[in-house]
DNA sequence: ACCATATTTCTATAATTATCGAAACGTCGA
DNA sequence: TCGACGTTTCGATAATTATAGAAATATGGT
């Protein structure tokens, strides 16, 4: 991943709404979540909640895909993952690192 | 970490100019760097880095500490490997995680 | 005490981003 | 084809953030 793509998908999480967005889809996993859905438990008006959907879709963490009426957005772990590994790449050089502390703590899975 | 805490940190990476500061500062390891070593090295006038240093340093990424005239900064390993535990958790929900494919590619020692 | 250096704070301005109502768009069912 | 529904796009405004010169602060050397 490069700069510039980490900047952008810093940025799409460095937002109250997008990244409870985020954290909604995640926990929703491969099912997804309606725009609505989305629009209802966070309590935000549709074209706000649109634009923060845009914003996450344009930097590619989330995905997007019509299922008739309604929109299905899901969150992108491959993206997320990379997003990860970028700041982790940039945040070890050599020191203590996030990685060991989280298997040792057993984190995900 | 929470999510206020989370949403300042990635706020302080998600501007190309932080973000450079912070692998500049991660790259010098504990020896840190000075306000005008780093100006120098990005080019960035004085009282814009402040500015910039001054964010990392509300959300707690970098530090500072004065050395006579001049002001070290150093990178934060612990917060930055906090940040990087809570999109993890975020992230993984029972899904394929980061950290699995980083330790297999041998990231971080 | 004074001057030079390193850096910040102040201040104004420009640029970007967020908010949200209203109008438009795509899709379905009658 | 029409109306209802789910959602986006438009447009105008408010809020936040970035930029950078100039002035101020802190420190050390003479």
């Amino acid at each position: 991943m490069e700069t510039e793509q980490a900047v952008d998908a810093l940025a799409s999480l460095a937002q109250e709404h997008r990244l409870s967005i985020f954290r909604l889809l995640v926990q929703a996993g491969k099912e997804g979540l309606a725009a609505g859905a989305i629009a209802e438990r966070l309590g935000v008006p549709p074209s706000s909640l649109s634009f923060h959907l845009a914003h996450l879709t344009r930097s590619g963490l989330i995905s997007q895909e019509r299922q008739s009426r309604t929109l299905i957005y899901r969150a992108d772990y491959a993206a997320m993952n990379q997003l990860v590994a970028y700041l982790l790449e940039n945040c070890c050089a050599g020191n203590a690192c996030a990685v060991d502390l989280l298997v040792s703590q057993g984190a995900c899975k």
